[in-house]
DNA sequence: CCCCCTGGTATACGACGTATATCTACTATA
DNA sequence: TATAGTAGATATACGTCGTATACCAGGGGG
């Protein structure tokens, strides 16, 4: 067995037909990383199951990334570039309940598409640059609705907390092994009659989510004198 | 050496003054579990190092749980067992305010008390009896103040995860080891001009949970019609 | 030409969770 | 009191993990 193209890293020929392998750089780690914890989750992503992915060395991360810890910080980062928002155009023709509506609600999208990532983004400082950049744009696109800037910052914070606890509770992948069932919990509840009566309709994320996220909104309206045009 | 007393597990003499260790106990367990956490972190907790803490072999706590998953379930629930809310007294003499303000302070006193619990804390389904128990006994105590049994749900259950992700961005310890530091993030603001303006003030996470908890609160009081006494 | 530097590889170490087998000491029964 | 059964503690071992260390290939500049 030759060491030339192992694994199942994508391998490309040159002009002159002979193999070649794709660059190893720290965006296509951190790429990789991300489609195996969206398909493995956490546990399922070691460095060695991910060299393997890419046909080389466990050590040969350790040139581009310091250690695991900043594989996890580029995911994050990865995941967090994935909200798209168009923050000059929703400034341009939105109120300021339609941005911060429209920022709560991508944020909930792509943490729903990546539940495996979840525990790792929730437990991490939104230092990302994406998620700054973001929020700096945010803030710009929020002056001049009426709210202090420190106002619109407790916002954005809010909505994120928020919408990062609601979609733990919906998605979450337990940090150390899985949890009793719902099933099981289903079985606690008629020890629990408020609760029960309470959950009887079914859990509807999204509605509560919504029903929610509005309320957060009519609260923060009382931090502005109300504003025409 | 002999087997008889080793590690620096609490050690008493029965009345003939023979060695006698403490029974191992499933809550013992876990009590010591929660401990190692709160001092050392969730890194810092590993089957062989509370077995050494208990003066015992890594293998005896199979005899009293599953696996490690089972004993994270029960420091959680250890955990969420220290909110003790008089909830009864509260209904008698608060409003519906009054009570969910409890609720979520008491949530955040515990979150900050148990930083290093947070994380798994948080990516667990609130399941645990304790948290069921309260849930329900605040359910029952906000009957007949307006709302209905579902509303009241989602407010519990949107108070809870927005305090959740508020002290996970307070005082986190993130999944997967350390992070850059506040400083290097610090670093990077004067590149988000309108961040840098909105955090010149400082953080104040306080403040600002109380100020979004209220805002919460005044959201949720118009999903019922204003009642007198 | 050789040297160095970037980046991939090989090997190894200590720690981890836990399966398996064995042993110890107590309880119940006779 | 003698004995069988059992619950719980222990010893050992396996496979996996992150990563330290040492080595090596190959290409660009003197």
């Amino acid at each position: 067995m030759s060491r030339q193209p192992a694994g199942n890293r994508p391998v490309s020929t040159d002009d002159t037909g002979r193999p070649v392998r794709l660059a190893l750089t720290r965006e296509y780690i951190v790429r990789t990383a991300l489609a195996i914890l969206d398909r493995d989750g956490v546990a399922g992503l070691s460095m060695r199951k991910l060299a393997a992915e890419l046909g080389t060395n466990p050590m040969a991360f350790y040139h581009h990334l310091p250690n695991k810890a900043a594989l996890f910080d580029g995911v994050v980062e990865a995941a967090y570039a994935e909200i798209d928002i168009d923050i000059e155009a929703l400034a341009r023709t939105g109120t300021w309940r339609d941005m911060l509506t429209t920022f709560a609600r991508s944020l909930r999208d792509v943490l729903r598409h990546h539940p495996h990532v979840l525990a790792i983004i929730a437990t991490r400082p939104a230092y990302a640059p994406s998620i700054l950049g973001l929020a700096d744009r945010a803030l710009g696109g929020l002056r001049g609705s009426g709210f202090t800037d420190r106002d619109l910052l407790v916002m954005v914070n809010a909505l994120r907390a928020f919408t990062i606890g609601h979609v733990l509770a919906e998605v979450g992948e337990p940090v150390g092994g899985p949890t009793p069932t719902e099933e099981e919990a289903v079985g606690l509840l008629d020890r629990y009659p408020n609760l029960a009566r309470a959950v009887s309709g079914g859990y509807q994320p999204q509605e509560q989510f919504e029903q929610v996220l509005q309320a957060m909104l009519d609260g923060f309206e009382q931090w502005s004198p109300p504003r025409t045009g």
